[in-house]
DNA sequence: AAGCGGTTCAACCGCCCAGGC
DNA sequence: CGCCTGGGCGGTTGAACCGCT
């Protein structure tokens, strides 16, 4: 006997989402936030499975997601994150704040796997798809070396960031065609003071020293920041969210955080009833981008 | 302008796991 | 301990879009 549907499946309307149910579910998550998304198209009135409910608001209308293209340093960080998770696109997305796992197996799929592919890359192993060009002392980090490297964190022989040297310097064409983040964007992106002893010293170290990082050269207390599963804060790539301060994304352009609520703020533009949102006032909305950043910073 | 093929990405599917009972 | 349920995950699909002929 098979699994019992997540929904009745009679009457649940599927396909692409229409403006109006967008709004439905919008205006119940921000009334109620986010509870058991069984009960959400019938509290909601949509005429939809509870799991694409979580599926849309997830994947498309949280407000604090970011759209369009990942940047070059998204994209390096995802590549790198992949040679060492796999497939494990939650993971990686919980790095990378305003994307999620689904935008991240597109991107994969649609882009970084061609690049690699074409920079001889496998896209898979990570390994020079010609084996031949691989000198005998270049390790290349595999998504099974990484899951045993991800159980010893704090101990492993090789550093991270040498590890991540040689990738680099296996395929002198990735660090080319990936501009690696710079030493003041990999700077910039360092974690949010970390839960383990010792680590702030090191950040310290190196927060204000280029030397320590060329290419893509991160150092151990990120890494294992960024291996730690059970910390999934995101990674705080130069995007940040707090609106005292604009901030530089990866490819310096002044990247606001009003620019990760522009929806919200249309509604102040053009008039909350406009989205369908007429049971929240200005105060509301406030309100809610006061808890959504409050969230961000957490 | 129309047809066609390739690409993109939102949405779905089915499986898995954790937690409650 | 086993069953049930909710939620999360990765893989896949297919409609929409785009560029080329």
């Amino acid at each position: 006997m098979g699994r019992q549907p997540c929904c009745d499946k009679l009457g649940v309307k599927k396909g692409p989402w229409t403006a109006e149910e967008d709004k439905k579910l919008i205006n119940f998550i921000l009334t109620n936030g986010q509870c058991c998304w069984r009960a959400v198209p019938k509290l909601a009135g949509l005429r939809r499975c509870g799991k694409s409910c979580r599926l849309r608001w997830t994947n498309y209308l949280r407000p604090d997601l970011k759209r369009g293209l990942l940047s070059d340093a998204e994209e390096q960080l995802v590549i790198d994150l992949h040679a060492r998770l796999g497939n494990r696109w939650s993971k990686i997305a919980a790095r990378l704040p305003g994307r999620t796992d689904n935008e991240i197996k597109n991107h994969w799929n649609t882009h970084i796997k061609k690049k690699l592919i074409k920079m001889g890359i496998d896209p898979i192993t990570h390994e020079p798809l010609n084996k031949s060009d691989q000198s005998p002392n270049t390790q290349i980090i595999t998504p099974n070396q990484s899951s045993s490297s991800s159980n010893n964190n704090n101990n492993s022989d090789i550093s991270t960031a040498e590890s991540l040297n040689q990738t680099q310097s296996s395929s002198p064409e990735t660090a080319n065609s990936f501009p690696a983040m710079s030493s003041e964007n990999v700077t910039n992106n360092s974690p949010p003071p970390p839960t383990t002893e010792n680590s702030s010293s090191v950040n310290d170290n190196q927060s204000n020293d280029p030397s320590l990082i060329e290419g893509i050269n991160i150092d151990n207390a990120l890494m294992s920041y960024l291996w730690d599963d059970t910390d999934v804060t995101p990674l705080e790539l130069p995007y940040t969210y707090n609106c005292d301060q604009p901030c530089l994304s990866s490819n310096n352009v002044a990247n606001t955080w009003e620019d990760n609520y522009s929806w919200l703020f249309d509604c102040e533009d053009f008039g909350i009833q406009d989205f369908g949102l007429d049971c929240f006032n200005d105060i509301e909305i406030m309100n809610t981008l006061d808890v959504l950043e409050m969230g961000n910073k957490e």
